[in-house]
RNA sequence: GCGGGUGUAGCUCAAUGGUAGAGCAGAAGCCUUCCAAGCUUAUGACGGGGGUUCGAUUCCCCUCACCCGCUCCA
């Protein structure tokens, strides 16, 4: 049974030290949260898995990471200063709210009440100062996601790897956004992390790449270790697409407070480079640009047959953070054991875990047990398989039922025939199936490199 | 931002107009102890600010944060 609530999670995520309040200490930060020492592990295995499947095991991929700073001309020529600040007017009435040029002769859409409030502006985008002089003559923008700086650093890129269509530009990192409504633990939040991959392909084949990677996404999710049963697809009706795309699947998944978009994967066309372009009369734009005088740079390259395009983009944007939480949420088991006795286990997948092996001492006063747990966890670190851990708790149950709540896949502990029998062995204990094998210290590395690195 | 709800130790909860009690977790120690709820010891809280009051954690106001609905999106 996967988590039921968000409750549980946060307190979870809070006791062991995988998610807190940013802030905390002076009352938090609406929409801020940090990871702690648990939390950063996982998250940075899920970028992990995420960068390796998007770049390392393919051969069309190059990778990207962008300042968060951005001049105000790039979220300008994107459109995101137009749609990402919209006055909005509140009905007291009705309660709705509305933006404010949709207010048709002073009366609300919804109940065609007048009592409004004065259109009040929505700056979804955090503005900021740049250099030390706060004067307002010199600010520029939070990025409100990093899909930007791909598309200003198409020609860059391009130009420094010999690429021709289809290819890929990857990048993970921080953005931005004035969330109207915080909500849902680290759902939506106003700083949050993105994994987006901007795919070009040729003007007429993205309707066959947006199928593709529809598919390749759903798949990478099952291997994170979500359910098919899980997920939804859901492609957004037309008329409430983005202001870039044509099309978009959105992979949903079921989180604690419902069905809620995971990952979007929109078809943003010709719109971005085409925007960010100079010299826009002569490349034969699809999507309604605004005139760009500004762009030094012409964002196009050239096909087969030596004719300057201007690529589709087919966009597989997953929030990271999104991830984490839907991870989580599906690893979050409770087990009953019988006889009124049961525990927590986060079945997370092993290239998830954040510890992925406790060597734990069957004794922990017992100067030659911790001296040999000391000595396994050394070698074990060479392995590269990721965070070892001492544990160093004195019930051995507590010990095993505190790294189930975390998720360590296995337990290695050292008990008195480690240290009086020969040849020297120790018990490995499996998270899932809670049996243990006694394996030899000599054959111990060979063991976990293939169980981790198969 | 609007409407509704919540806020007591790290977590889960209790009591009270006279400044708070427990379980678990955490710390130190004990026990040849392999699947939590053995033993000992020390430690720990009324989200923040203001008001009413002789006195407020308790009543009122403001604020902050979280949860639900509207809304928004990765």
């Amino acid at each position: 049974m996967a988590a039921t609530t968000m409750d549980q999670l946060v307190s979870l995520c809070k006791r062991r030290g995988f998610i807190f309040q940013n802030s905390d200490i002076y009352g938090g930060l609406q929409g801020v949260y940090d990871y702690g020492p648990l939390g950063v592990e996982l998250k940075n295995n899920l970028k992990a898995a995420w960068w390796r499947s998007m770049v390392y095991e393919r051969d069309d991929v190059e990778g990207l990471d962008a300042a968060i700073l951005t001049n105000k001309k790039v979220l300008q020529y994107s459109g995101h200063e137009d749609t990402f600040s919209d006055p909005m007017t509140d009905c007291r009435k009705c309660k709705g709210r509305f933006r404010a040029d949709h207010i048709k002769d002073g009366k609300c859409p919804n109940c065609g009440s007048t009592d409004l409030t004065e259109p009040r502006p929505f700056n979804l985008m955090f503005k900021t100062s740049i250099g030390p002089v706060d004067d307002g003559s010199s600010f520029g923008y939070l990025r409100p996601e990093t899909a930007q700086a791909i598309f200003t650093q198409f020609k860059n890129v391009v130009d420094s790897t010999s690429r021709k269509l289809p290819f890929g530009i990857a990048q993970i990192g921080k953005s931005f956004r004035n969330e109207i409504t915080p909500r849902n633990f680290i759902f939506r939040v106003r700083e949050f992390e993105q994994a987006e991959l901007e795919y070009f392909v040729m003007p007429g084949e993205d309707e066959k790449w947006h199928e593709i990677w529809k598919e390749a996404r759903i798949k990478w999710w099952e291997e994170q270790g979500l359910k098919r049963e899980n997920i939804n697809i859901y492609t957004t009706p037309k008329e409430d697409l983005a202001h870039y795309a044509k099309a978009c699947y959105d992979i949903e998944y079921r989180f604690p407070h419902g069905m809620e978009e995971l990952e979007g994967i929109a078809n943003r066309t010709d719109y971005d480079l085409g925007n960010h372009t100079k010299a826009q009369e002569e490349m034969n734009l699809t999507s309604h640009c605004h005139p760009n005088p500004d762009s030094t740079q012409k964002l196009c390259i050239m096909d087969d047959n030596n004719k300057w395009v201007i690529p589709f983009v087919i966009e597989p944007s997953m929030g990271v953070d999104r991830g984490v939480l839907a991870v989580m949420t599906e690893a979050y088991t409770e087990e009953d054991l019988g006889e009124g006795n049961s525990r927590i286990v986060l079945k997370l997948k092993k290239h998830l875990a954040p510890i992925k092996v406790a060597v734990i001492p069957l004794k922990k006063n017992n100067e030659q047990i911790m001296n040999k747990c000391h000595e396994i966890k050394q070698s074990l670190l060479k392995l590269g398989i990721g965070r070892v851990a001492l544990e160093n708790t004195g019930n051995i149950g507590k010990a095993y039922r505190r790294h189930d709540e975390i998720g360590t896949p296995l337990c290695i502990t050292v008990d008195f025939d480690t240290i009086e029998k020969e040849p020297e062995s120790v018990t490995i204990r499996d998270r899932d199936t809670m049996e243990q094998t006694r394996v030899n210290v000599a054959d111990l590395k060979e063991y976990l490199r293939n169980y981790f690195l198969d």
